[in-house]
RNA sequence: GUGGGAUUAGUUCAGCUGGUUAGAGCGCUAGUUUGUGGCACUAGAAAUCAUGGGUUCGAAUCCCAUAUCCCACCCCA
């Protein structure tokens, strides 16, 4: 029988990883420079956390997490999202005692059991930060910031952020009342999800792909005109903190977080270009999360970021950048005794950080050569009979053809520094 | 959970209405007479035609089931 990775799951490759690679570095460099720390927590938490973390009547907790027991009996579940995880390990560390904000980022993996599409795995990767202590909303503008400067710093363009303020659990209660009264006698018209929202989720009414063009829900009262004097002037305040830094956004009243935990700012980056799954970046306030979790009272803001929809992203835009590869020069060998020499001399080479390569598999003096062409290697240099005997060596640059005799002693001088992005 | 499309070398695909040894491009390996690569030319390796049944004298091709992949709904990153 065949064995091929488990559905949901893709293998990211070599010719892949460069890029992986640039835009965690990229990514941690910018949190770097707002005072962010990395966080790495479990890949499996106690089941607990994310149903009273994420929310129990979410769609993520009801039916998209891979739960388990383990040998000795306790509930497992392979985390979801990272937030939860997060603001677990806040509390049990006693970080709300350290110097507020407590800002932290991560690069993970998370798990859903979902069916899949494209930009939509299994298991996949997420970029996150999380800040607890402050109110904002001038932290609300810089969480936002940091996703454009790495945007920035990845060449990506045309990116849209939209923005909503869902309130604070008072004014959306009110507003869900209201929204309710508005919405039943016109309960039949609408589609069988909406019926089944009505009662239950009836802020998720709004967005809705089926009767979203209705004038019913276009014309319905928005949450957004009926929050409580607090968060309005949030919500203001942190409209002016975005156009004092120059950041263009929309305000979409239709954004509803799928988590429970929201409060007040939500916001997200959306793709113009990689179809429905364009959100590339979603996250938000959660002013009562860490309480809800079993800590103090502390404000909190985030987000998660989809780094294989950003890498979508990356490739449909062209923006994706060529790897510059370590490997410097390749040694073809034109007998037995340049073998050894070589071998001593990629040692050498190797030991002071330059990247070389020798022939491994017995190939023809041609045939070595052509190897080197194809892998791309910039220099080349063949050890002959010649070069053993007067220790000057040739080294060829693949690019322009042109050779520059080198001492043997100083090969390593030659490379130093050129490896180095 | 609902709906649509697909599955043939490593990869991208061709293979018409069933007919004998299943093809090609790219990639890979070797060579084009052992001191200079990419190109070109030649040769080669590589496929239980997704799996299991069925129809038939005969199935990659028709039928059924299963699996996987892609796309959309839903949900979300």
């Amino acid at each position: 029988m065949k064995i091929t990775a488990p559905k949901g799951t893709r293998d990211i490759l070599p010719s892949e990883t460069p890029l992986w690679q640039l835009a965690a570095k990229n990514f941690a460099e910018v949190c770097h420079n707002f005072g962010y720390e990395e966080i790495r927590i479990p890949t499996f938490e106690d089941t607990n956390l994310f149903q009273r973390g994420v929310g129990d009547t979410t769609d993520v907790v009801q039916k998209e997490m891979y739960t388990f027991e383990d040998k000795g009996g306790r509930s497992i579940t392979l985390r979801p999202e990272g937030t939860a995880g997060v603001v677990r390990s806040y509390i049990e560390n006693g970080m709300s005692s350290l110097p507020a904000p407590v800002r932290m980022y991560y690069d993970i993996t998370a798990f859903r059991y979902e069916k899949m599409q494209k930009g939509r795995y299994r298991e996949f990767h997420q970029f996150g930060v999380e800040a607890f202590g402050s109110k904002g909303p001038e932290i609300d503008a810089e969480v936002i910031s940091t996703v454009d400067i790495f945007f920035k710093k990845m060449g990506l363009k045309n990116i849209e952020l939209r923005i909503n303020s869902i309130g604070c659990p008072n004014c959306r209660k009110a507003y869900n009342e209201q929204l309710k009264d508005y919405f039943r006698p016109h309960i039949s018209t609408m589609c069988a999800d909406c019926q089944n929202r009505l009662e239950r989720n009836p802020l998720r009414m709004i967005d809705c792909k089926v009767d979203g063009e209705k004038d019913i829900v276009k014309n319905a009262p928005r949450l957004i005109d009926h929050l409580c004097d607090e968060c309005k002037e949030h919500f203001e305040a942190l409209k002016t903190q975005l156009d004092a830094i120059g950041i263009n956004y929309t305000i979409d009243p239709n954004i509803v977080r799928g988590l429970d935990y929201y409060t007040r700012t939500v916001f997200e980056f959306v793709s113009k270009n990689v179809g429905t799954q364009g959100t590339i970046c979603g996250g938000g306030r959660y002013d009562g999360l860490v309480e809800s979790v079993g800590g103090p009272a502390t404000p909190g803001i985030g987000y998660a970021m989809g780094v294989e929809r950003l890498l979508l992203e990356l490739e449909a835009q062209g923006a994706a950048v060529a790897p510059k590869k370590n490997v410097q020069v390749y040694f073809v060998a034109m007998s037995d005794n340049a073998k050894d020499f070589i071998t001593k001399t990629c040692y050498d080479l190797r030991v002071n950080g330059i990247g070389c390569e020798r022939d491994l598999m017995g190939r023809a003096f041609r045939a070595q050569m052509k190897y080197a062409g194809k892998a791309n290697i910039p220099y080349m240099c063949v050890i002959g009979d010649d070069e053993l005997a007067s220790g000057k060596l040739k080294i060829k640059n693949m690019t322009d053809g042109t050779e520059t005799e080198v001492e043997a002693s100083g090969l390593v001088a030659f490379f130093e520094g050129n490896g180095e992005e």
